[in-house]
DNA sequence: CACTCCTGTAGGAAGTTCCTACACCGCTAA
DNA sequence: TTAGCGGTGTAGGAACTTCCTACAGGAGTG
């Protein structure tokens, strides 16, 4: 298979942010979220995924001819503890970021013992996945991200969603219950096209990309008004 | 809000499979996975999220006002197990029809007991995804799935690429790299319509719907191959 | 030999994304 | 008070994707 040379120009209408494609390397031990993860991760068009395992002991064979920017893994792993992986990794390659995906919410003591391993972030599985992408490409260049994984529960989404008009909800709300825009736009008596610039003023407005995120964020939204 | 009355004709171009809307109900203990696997869900337009938790507790206490067709629940809950909540909800309302998310793979004796509660399917997290989705669309009208969670372990993959006509191979190679479809019109001399169309029968053959699923697949089809 | 299936090729209709435009309204700074 | 700025309601254009249809030629088969 001859390799692809990559053309020059980037591929997105603007290649925005950072340098060039992210080389993702994954490692998670239950197919179901890496599955998942991978499927979110690579709708952005600048990942790269250079290779994936289950274990520790696969990864650190692979990471030699792999040669991912970004090293993705999961703390507990069934034959070793991804920090541990992630060490070996460093000394190997000291310019690999790596993001831990840990269980459980990180203490302040942990996270010390992390960033002093030189793990550029950590992520727990009770944050949202939006919040893992945005760190995978936060730490892509080298960062550091601390995040803020202790602060603001929610507050955020109803921010968000304040920072809507008045139309622009209307319309949020009639796409997350997949009202075709077409059928927006009559309901509304305005044009497709204005319905469209709603919706990509929503998107930009709330961060969103796609409209699965839109109707949880509305569902939640509701949901946390209701309750 | 005024509640959106669903239009007697269904939004897709066809409504293809099985009946109405799929009336979904999560729980699952971790955002990150539920998340994520929501985003993956929700792009099925047939499918309507009516409700998520965390919890056991919380859900059968919703259960009641948000009258889901299928319930996808995990196994182990912070508060109880997912046995016996769907156990509970199947008291209640007997027709919903409840997907198990195992942590670990399922023996016969253990999805004997499931299917002995009523429970439709069984999906472990150590399954792709899609297997998860596909199940879940399969005992959406009551039927009960119990799938080929031992045999095949990646063959299934390989014979799906066998598929593939030459043409079509090396679409799909250039594709998976992201290479823009004007780029491979290009490289390969025939129309950007005929590369679509390419693009559209590789993603029939293999199922896929978008583009993350086969650049995964051809990751780990090489993969595969290489190793 | 006729029939059918697959493969390579492509077109059309409708929908989506991204970007731009513009009028109006309210607020602020000079 | 007027000039400017930013947000809101509205919409158009270019480029691209999706879905569906078409058709010719080869391979296999009854």
């Amino acid at each position: 298979m001859s390799s692809i040379e990559s053309p020059s120009a980037g591929q997105g209408r603007l290649m925005a942010s950072g340098q060039r494609r992210l080389r993702l390397y994954v490692t998670m031990g239950q197919r179901l979220l890496r599955d998942s993860l991978l499927f979110q991760i690579l709708l952005h068009d600048e990942v790269e995924l250079v290779g994936e395992s289950e274990t520790g002991v696969a990864t650190l064979n692979r990471l030699k001819t792999a040669t991912p920017s970004v090293l993705l893994i999961e703390e507990n792993l069934q034959d070793n503890d991804g920090l541990t992986i992630a060490e070996h990794a460093l000394a190997v390659n000291p310019s690999l970021s790596v993001l831990l995906i840990s269980d459980t919410p990180v203490s302040n003591g942990r996270m010390a013992i992390y960033l002093e391993a030189g793990i550029k972030a950590v992520v727990s599985k009770d944050q949202p996945v939006q919040e893992l992408i945005k760190t995978l490409f936060y730490i892509r260049n080298g960062q550091v991200y601390v995040g803020n994984w202790q602060q603001e529960p929610a507050p955020a989404a109803m921010l968000a969603y304040q920072a809507l008009s008045g139309r622009e909800r209307e319309v949020a709300q009639l796409m997350a219950s997949r009202l075709p825009v077409r059928d927006i736009a009559g309901r509304l008596g305005v044009s497709c096209k204005t319905v469209h610039s709603y919706k990509d003023r929503i998107f930009v407005k709330l961060g969103f990309e796609r409209l699965p995120e839109l109707i949880l964020f509305m569902q939640r939204h509701q949901h946390g008004a209701a309750e």
